[in-house]
DNA sequence: TGTACATCAGTGAACGCGCGTTCACTGATGTAC
DNA sequence: TGTACATCAGTGAACGCGCGTTCACTGATGTAC
């Protein structure tokens, strides 16, 4: 009974902190992050301003929830992708991965811009935004390491130290096995599928792109040859 | 003397109109373009916040003219290195000019974010920024027009038709005799270009790229390969 | 099971602040004859 | 060259507005004995 009473109250507040977080992210969709502000979110919940206090410390609480959100969301979006794809070519998956990242990004524009576009001015990401950051990232290197450790391995090069001290230590790290010019070109096609739906999204295809969704495939296709994935 | 005052008049003006987007672009640095306020130019500037209505009419328009220098600024960069470049091969030149965008957008991180990060929310770009935001653009597709008019054609292939749909009809009447492969592969490159400076700059490479510096150089060696562009 | 107390959610008023924009004005600069 | 008028830059007060955050409070829910 009393751990029954506890668990409502628990449930309620909960339920109340996803309400305010939904609030907050249909607000970032009309007025961006720089916007974003505690008394609208009330007045759409039709509370007073002062009960978010309960909820939130601060206007940047919030907005850290809403980054943390969004991360796990996209990142999630891309570890079922993948897993879906488990039992395919690494090209596969990888397309997959990728499909499943622009395709998140179509549908939240405005969360993706929270974490991918201009970082928010006078806000500090705290360290719990971090794990969540690395999601998607994980996925594709993981996929790069199970892609490397099928393969008969590449004889070290002299070119591999240049290579190699372009990455940081615990990128290497979690990369056992992948050869270091395959791990630039795996940060470059990180950065690219950012770039291409950054660009997208943002506009700056206007007038170059036609088909987004086509040319959007046809660049994953192409990325995947670029870090060295191959099918059969 | 009638022409030479007026001629004073005018120069105050321009003067003054550029000390209000330096203010502005001061601004900008500390709150980002959501934050930009007129009356904060004007307090800088010592003057009324009325004052500023006689050089801008409204705070967009503010921001529109730090748009457009923006675009300016950044296109002028790569038009420069090109040009200096202009004698050398082709990967040189496409190289200088990829670290000359670079270059700026370190340099003014501010209005790189502007004008490549996420969009100000409720603000509508007037057709005034799209020829200024189209100069870096045209700097690479001009040199990739040049490298391929200087190169024995390539036959048609097949593959050519999927490409060829992707890509706006504008797109394709600025870049004649370059291949719909190389073509679609410039487009990726271009968007990678503009990836790389933002994860760099946006934070996304902290404890993946040890060295920026020359990562970012080694990854524009292999973007001219992957565009089909090489020296000799 | 019943009662006394502690915890918690939510309220509403208030704080001090900054914003974009308008308006009637003053005084200086430029123009026409 | 001198004078009458028009243009322009800049002022300062005011408009109506929204913001984040604090605080003392009420009443409901949960806990300990």
């Amino acid at each position: 009974m009393a751990t029954t009473a506890k668990g409502v109250r628990e449930r309620a507040r909960a339920q109340l902190t996803e309400e305010i977080k939904a609030a907050a992210r249909r607000q970032l969709a009309e007025e961006g992050a720089a916007g974003l502000s505690l008394r609208a979110v009330a007045r759409e919940l039709e509370m007073a301003s002062s009960a978010i206090y309960r909820y939130f410390p601060s206007r940047d609480d919030l907005l850290t929830a809403l980054i943390v959100d969004a991360y796990d969301a996209v990142g999630e979006a891309a570890e079922r992708a993948d897993t879906a794809h488990a039992h395919e070519g690494s090209v596969a998956r990888w397309s997959a991965a990728c499909h499943a990242v622009r395709a998140w990004a179509l549908a939240n524009p405005h969360e993706y811009a929270l974490v991918y576009g201009s970082p928010v001015p006078g806000y500090r990401a705290p360290a719990d935004t971090v794990a969540p950051a690395s999601r998607v990232t994980m996925v594709l290197v993981r996929l790069l390491v199970a892609d490397a450790a099928g393969r008969p391995p590449v004889p070290p090069s002299d070119a591999d130290a240049i290579d190699r001290r372009l990455h940081d230590d615990a990128l290497r790290e979690v990369m056992p096995g992948v050869a270091p010019e395959i791990v630039t070109r795996s940060l470059m096609a990180w950065a690219q599928l950012f770039g291409l739906i950054s660009f997208e999204l943002f506009g700056h295809f206007v007038g170059s792109v036609a088909d987004a969704d086509a040319f959007f495939a046809r660049a994953v296709g192409l990325t995947a040859a670029f870090v060295g994935l191959r099918d059969g």
